[in-house]
DNA sequence: CAGCATCCCCAAGGATACTG
DNA sequence: CAGTATCCTTGGGGATGCTG
């Protein structure tokens, strides 16, 4: 699907990019990396920028499931790296809104490739691990195969 | 340094995706893109793109730091994911070669833009830390200021 | 050499209750 | 409404030792 030559332009670039990493950015890395395995981190950031700027029980109500403490967990991790910023009116009732910085739009426009690549083929690792687990189970208890427990 | 048009059209795109998942799909694609924040699966998909095919230990002695323990747990799921191969010799003593598959190099290459993008933008998350770490202390105890603990 | 078994620590994630 | 505090469970990650 995509030419091999191509793919190894493109690691040799990234081994570059690698290379150039010193020992401290590389936990940096991950830890900004770490925001697209985290729970609700990808969902803030998709929220924010479909909709723009939201309220704190906004952000809850799309995504369902989201407790009060992991959303407000996500929003200042994500705050901290630069990625949305806070806008607190000071009123009472209190009314605060969350919008993405431009670095968050960035990250959301890098991350969309590869989100799409994921779904995209979330069918076949499916596939892939439906049989792989059945291989191992094949392997891990062929003696009492037919024993049940 | 994005058009915000593009962008906008990117979100919808993301969105038209992300309004295709199933309620079961979400898990699934947070379980693969977890593979960006594991502490070891990116160095291993990405010393496997470089170097092609490599033996358990070759791999070990690429990611420093890493144990056996989990440099076989991450190759396992690697390979549960349809990202490795591996390949069992069946020598004594025992052989075992590890390769991305056509689906690990995919997400290899999904994954460049986004792994130089977090490098290229390191310092500035970096000093946007420092600082949303300093604002919090100061904010955190101003009245112990001098009291120390 | 490859990798499993065991024990351990800690942060992510969550449920619940409370406050300005 | 936005957020903190408390308690609990789970799994990632690691150290060490053993085996085919």
């Amino acid at each position: 699907m995509i030419p091999q030559e191509k793919i190894e332009a493109l690691i040799r670039q990234s081994h570059a990019a690698c290379a150039a990493l010193s020992d401290d950015d590389d936990g940096l890395k991950r830890e900004l990396l770490a925001h697209a395995g985290n729970r609700w981190s990808l969902g803030v950031v998709h929220a924010l920028g479909v909709s723009g700027r939201l309220r704190h029980a906004d952000l809850g109500r799309r995504l369902a499931g989201v407790t009060q403490r992991m959303l407000t967990r996500t929003l200042r991790q994500l705050e901290r790296d630069g990625l949305v910023t806070r806008w607190d009116h000071h009123e009472t009732p209190p009314r605060v809104e969350y919008e993405l910085t431009a670095l968050g739009r960035e990250l959301l426009y890098q991350m969309i490739p590869l989100w799409t690549w994921v779904i995209r083929n979330a069918d076949s690792i499916r596939a892939q691990r439906l049989a792989f687990d059945a291989a191992q189970a094949a392997e891990g208890a062929p003696a009492s195969a037919q024993g049940s427990r």
